[in-house]
DNA sequence: TCACACCTTCTAGTCAACTGGAAGGTTTTC
DNA sequence: GAAAACCTTCCAGTTGACTAGAAGGTGTGA
């Protein structure tokens, strides 16, 4: 299997499937007599894995992690799990923050709606934005 | 006020306050016959504006948009009002995808622990993640 | 045999919002 | 009068996940 049928299959671009071999996601493939990477079905599954990790916003960097432990053999389920969990604090974060954001946008809408629209070509007055905190 | 003085008071880098002038989202500022940057009061205001908008997860662009309109005397709110509408719709789509995100990782934990560990060894069954989608 | 599609490596660019550093001029403080 | 603390410009680097292109080799169908 070359790399434009591994391309073809897994719905990757060639260059992103170098790129992955490049910081070690990916092995490095056998090369066939003429120089080109020749991949086995497995690898198909590992970018599946990837790109699945990547959906529940994994970084490469982690799944590396992840896929490293795997390769070299050792139990990783509990790293695993330590690693999911973490992320998981991560995005239950960002949803706390965004919400924060959205109340903040949502704010600004009011003020900005409240204020009388034949004063806003006073550049001083339309502070939509900057009246908020 | 030279431009350490306003970095100061605002809590920005000099290279920051230089950024923004670079970019646009700062006019040029007077100049001192030696060269350095001079600044009246007005630009703390707006700086809190920008830094209050970053805040809200607008951009450097869209705070520039607004601005922009702001300088040249346009009456702003209408156009303001619609960035802002338009990016709460952003913000609501990121949330929407986060909480999946969230669903995602909390079913690949479930399923993680769902294992038999001693199983764990075995690389091909510790699927943890590759099993989701 | 030739056109065209595929493959190779390597370098560089993208986006955002800066930061770091070099190389030099100015001002303030001891 | 010298050191430190400013200021100037300009160029390069950061992070992440790629993409684009150059310059060349290979394989296949007519």
């Amino acid at each position: 299997m070359k790399i434009g049928d591994l391309a073809q299959q897994t719905g990757l671009s060639t260059k992103a499937i170098r790129y992955y071999e490049n910081i070690g996601v990916l092995p490095d493939p056998e090369r066939s007599s003429n120089g080109y990477r020749s991949y086995d079905n497995g690898v198909v599954d590992r970018i599946g894995f990837i790109r699945d990790a990547q959906a529940a916003g994994l970084s490469l960097t982690e799944i590396q992690l992840i896929l490293d432990l795997r390769d070299s053999g050792e139990s990783t389920c509990e790293h695993t799990i330590e690693l999911l969990e973490s992320h998981l604090d991560d995005v239950e974060t960002q949803l706390t923050e965004l919400e924060r954001t959205k109340d903040r946008i949502r704010g600004m809408i009011v003020a900005a709606r409240q204020l009388d629209p034949t004063a806003c070509d006073d550049p001083n007055r339309c502070q939509t934005i900057a009246n908020q905190n």
